[in-house]
DNA sequence: GATTGTGTTGAT
DNA sequence: TCAACACAATCG
């Protein structure tokens, strides 16, 4: 064992502080430990702390978010992050992480936004950037599309009016890039079988597939670039215990009309009015 | 009065 | 970028 000075009692006869093991951890003249992050040379209170831990853990939070996923972390590892916490951070503001870890809410929060994802159809989701975008279409994925035909089947209405691409072009296929939520780049073949008159994404559709662990009765949602016209957005949510036809029935009520999203912010437009 | 969080500085 | 230290600001 080695002797951490951050182990001993740092309060008595107010001599020097002890230290802490933990980064972005500092002791406090009250025997309780600080957090704090630095960017742009000015540091960033995370709060205080009545153990190193939770503090390494408030630091370890805001690395995360404010360094991204290669951030060196006290105690938490990348691996035990997951999706949804990833997608959470990412989804929120550095300045909104920082008040939840003051306010000790964060845990709260990422718990709630768990249940709530899901819950709502893909036109509520937060937003992760403020590019404008326009909602294209969403599909309720069906058990072949996650099965072993490593394809998916794009509703042929949406396929001809979304990626209207010319027949030749088509048949023989083109490569799409669209970009998730996490801002990876995802790359599809797309084409048309005539066997099966469908229109398909094929070829690196199965990786999406395991990667986001998605199941029959989720949805896949895609988006449009207003500002570039071929950047696509592709993003997932899960189908909230329901199967797949009652998602499919759920998808229909809440989405009537087109949904345009500007500044992250979802705007419905009903058909005629 | 107790505690939090900032100003500042020097090291890495 | 980071932590150490001093202490002003704020809280209860």
């Amino acid at each position: 064992m080695n002797m951490i000075s951050g182990d001993d009692d740092s309060s008595e006869s107010g001599k020097k502080l002890a230290s802490s093991k933990y980064k972005g951890v500092v002791p406090q003249p009250n025997g309780r430990w600080g957090a704090q992050i630095y960017e742009k040379h000015q540091r960033v209170w995370l709060g205080t702390f009545i153990d190193q831990e939770e503090a390494a853990q408030a630091y370890d939070i805001a690395a995360l978010r404010f360094r991204g996923q290669n951030a060196i972390t006290n105690l938490k590892s990348t691996n035990d992050q997951d999706y949804m916490e990833k997608l959470f951070l990412s989804s929120h503001s550095k300045a909104d992480i920082v008040d939840m870890l003051r306010k000790r809410t964060y845990k709260h929060e990422l718990e709630q936004s768990k249940q709530n994802y899901g819950m709502t159809s893909c036109c509520n989701c937060n937003s992760f950037d403020q590019e404008k975008r326009e909602f294209l279409f969403e599909k309720v994925v069906t058990p072949s599309d996650v099965g072993k035909l490593n394809r998916m089947v794009i509703p042929k209405q949406q396929a001809e009016k979304h990626f209207g691409f010319n027949v030749q072009s088509v048949s023989e296929g083109v490569l799409l890039n669209f970009e998730d939520q996490l801002g990876k780049v995802w790359r599809f073949r797309y084409c048309y079988w005539g066997s099966s008159q469908s229109y398909v994404l094929t070829k690196g559709w199965s990786k999406f597939v395991k990667e986001k662990k998605l199941k029959a009765a989720d949805l896949v949602c895609f988006w449009r670039s207003l500002n570039i016209h071929s950047k696509l957005f592709i993003e997932c949510k899960p189908a909230s215990g329901l199967d797949f036809k009652q998602n499919q029935s759920r998808v229909e009520m809440l989405n009537p009309g087109t949904v345009v999203r500007l500044f992250g912010v979802n705007i419905l437009e009903k058909p005629d009015e």
